[in-house]
DNA sequence: CTAAGGATCGGCCGTTCGGCCGAGGCGGAA
DNA sequence: TTCCGCCTCGGCCGAACGGCCGATCCTTAG
């Protein structure tokens, strides 16, 4: 069962490196490569490969746009796609991921990591550069650090009361589920309005939000 | 400049066999191979190794707790740390990820992974498993489509709202911010409720945050 | 013991919200 | 042209919100 990849790259000896690792593999394949979109999306819709290699920056259809018309929320029979540039930008990242790529590589990676990223998109699962793969775990691990500069820690009371909130309950339904009086509710977000600087409810839920209390 | 190597596992041939991986291996030297918890802090602490491998079920303390010791937040110095585990369970990796963890691994990745989070662990990055990182870009793209069932899509204006009422904007300040009139502002919110079935601005603030309308 | 902070309650008051009616302009589709 | 959807604007009114004052009980720290 041998892994069919497709190359896109608008740059004649990057197609051939690419290509040159991959047949090297007893069990993979290099069925296209391709130097614009707009030949990706129609070969590779064509020929079906397991994994389409991608470049962001080409010619007529960039990566993105080539992503979305392959793997994109809506295909039908999605590939699998694997983003491979020379750009670690934020923006390029995220761009790939919700257009449906199942994995980011940077061309400095070394040809190990090429070949496991292909397999592993092989496989379904996603395999992203490592100095990638520390910035979204940052993005991961940030909410849990306060998001707003928060002198004055909530009480365990004024969290409940937060969550309630931001799942949009009025402070009636709050004090039915806490158990107490809507006067109690009242001096609470009195304490969390002061506490977090809110002006009104919705920042007191966009702060849960962002701060990781609700999810 | 070899990377010095810590391994924590609490089975006699898990520690052998990475030790014999990673020997192999020209720049990486194993100083320290320990069967629990408590005995990798100390040991970490004392030799300072580039990168920790640590498992998560172990005696004493476990892979997370170790990790919150060594790479958590409020440690001075704090260690790389790659978490080797037989179980992807979601809450381990959230877990490791928050306390501190650089990478993350299952045992079933082959030798070359462990190589490579090796060297993207001393190196700064972070190298997780493929077939967990397909479940946290998951998690990254979830929001985009849609999560509650919206039968009517929203105008592009009615949008607009949505945004300055997420952000916690009153009708009087997303009036002045859209150039139109409180009533128009009114007019809009009341279609939104509507469409979206919501009872309050919070609801259309917590549908804004899930739908990913705003970020 | 005393002080401090958290959780619990109550009343008063002005502002904002949200629902419900109405209206007109404007562009595209039938 | 005639419709229809979208955006725009106005008034009215009850309910909810948010600020401000007060108070009691309890636990923990000093």
């Amino acid at each position: 069962m041998t892994i069919r990849v497709l190359i896109a790259d608008d740059q004649q000896l990057v197609r051939t490196g690419f290509q040159m690792i991959l047949d090297a593999q007893p069990d993979m394949e290099v069925v296209a490569a391709v130097a614009d979109g707009a030949e990706a999306v129609s070969e590779a819709r064509r020929l079906r490969p397991d994994v389409c290699l991608l470049d962001i920056r080409m010619p007529k259809l960039d990566g993105l746009e080539v992503t979305r018309a392959l793997a994109g929320p809506g295909v039908e029979n999605p590939l699998r796609v694997v983003i491979v540039t020379t750009f670690d930008l934020d923006e390029y990242v995220y761009g790939a991921l919700r257009h449906g790529a199942t994995g980011f590589l940077l061309k400095d990676s070394g040809p190990t990591l090429l070949i496991e990223a292909v397999r592993a998109a092989a496989a379904g699962d996603a395999l992203v550069s490592p100095s990638v793969t520390v910035r979204l775990l940052q993005h991961l691990a940030r909410p849990k650090q306060a998001a707003l500069p928060v002198n004055d820690p909530l009480t365990d009371r004024e969290l409940d009361v937060v969550r309630l909130v931001a799942k949009g309950c009025t402070n009636q339904e709050v004090a039915a589920e806490l158990f107490v009086s809507l006067s109690t509710v009242k001096t609470h977000l009195g304490s969390i309005f002061t506490k977090l600087g809110a002006r009104n409810r919705v920042e007191i839920a966009a702060w849960a939000w962002e701060s990781g209390v609700v999810s």
